[in-house]
DNA sequence: TTCCGAATAACGATCGTTCGTTATTATGGC
DNA sequence: GCCATAATAACGAACGATCGTTATTCGGAA
């Protein structure tokens, strides 16, 4: 049985659930400390500040997207296999993680210069990854050959991006068509296949 | 010359301007203030409350994307002629009025229930639009018969929302060609052309 | 008994907002 | 053109509420 006392884990994940649907700024440590059971004061015997909170929650969505990329660079033979991991893998962090997702993806100005600055560090390695894929696919013949993979790195991710904006498990795709449907869309925009 | 003094459409834009730069809960009437070189006190010669200004500013958004939806709807012959209407209509609100879109596609969820579903309806019926317009290219032959202009929609308009998000005038594409490297894109992920 | 998590009270700062007042500009009769 | 008057804009102090945070105390599990 789980203890009735939280842990700073707990803490961390609550941090990431009110962030990412009300914002940093829209949230208040007593609104955190509510959601807990908890009052706000008593967050401290967790946490330093909660400025630190928002740093973790947000490493932890960069740290996922990179660990996906890192994963599709690795997945299978040919442009066309990581292109699949590559998507399928975002698709999955931004489900099941959805609370760090989203606050890495939005709420990465609150942060400090220094702080900022390293997510946005993180968000070029990751279009790098995919950059990488699209331009093996251009140079195999899998995709077209004058294929500006640095701005169409920039639409597959923006696509990829928009989906915590809109898809909802309770619709009508589920995630499987969903990945294949995002899959699709980007693949025929890619070109040289029939 | 100008006057000295301010008018409430200073005070809305610059509201606008720190509402997409810093968000909502971000800004505070005094900092509203300091951008005017007033007292935060003093722009309630302008306006009842803070959130008047929010909902002012997204009012603005909102009605510039109508605008150019209705634009594209009566754009030529076509839906080759109309996707591309829609397309630089869409990119002209974003550059034009940069601080009223953004402020319209990130903030909204501060909104009270009754506006914020205004607001989901207001994008309900632009993305609406961009479905009529493939529907019509799907049914003339222009773009794939087989397309699912409900999720196609959605991912142009993923592409087109995400342009704010990383576009600078100052970088290697003016206006004219980010237009056509989006249509580009989109355009081939249509089919059926060549 | 030790120790960690939670409660509680309190802090200084800042929040949105109101108020009475002053300064500037616009208006209309003479 | 001049002047009283009204309307508008801005000031600056202050309000109650809430913010992030600290310090201290307390209780219960190990």
């Amino acid at each position: 049985m789980t203890s009735v006392r939280n842990s700073r884990a707990d803490v961390v994940a609550a941090a990431g659930r009110l962030f990412a649907e009300r914002g940093y700024h829209g949230t208040s440590m007593r609104d955190l400390g509510r959601e807990l059971g908890l009052f706000g004061s008593s967050l401290y015997s967790h946490v330093d500040s909660k400025e630190d909170l928002l740093v973790e929650v947000i490493e932890k969505g960069a740290a996922l997207f990179q660990a996906s990329a890192d994963r599709a660079a690795d997945a299978g033979e040919g442009a066309e296999a990581k292109l699949h991991a590559f998507i399928a893998g975002h698709i999955d962090v931004v489900l099941d993680h959805e609370d760090e997702a989203r606050t890495y993806l939005n709420e990465a100005r609150v942060l400090d210069d220094r702080r900022r600055t390293a997510v946005i560090d993180a968000r070029d390695r990751y279009e790098h990854a995919l950059r990488k894929i699209l331009n093996e696919g251009a140079s195999e013949g899998t995709f077209d050959s004058d294929l500006d993979s640095s701005l169409t790195s920039i639409f597959i991710l923006s696509v990829l991006n928009a989906v915590e904006r809109w898809y909802s498990p309770d619709g009508r795709l589920d995630r499987a068509e969903l990945v294949s449907a995002v899959e699709g869309f980007c693949r025929k925009a890619l070109g040289s296949g029939a």
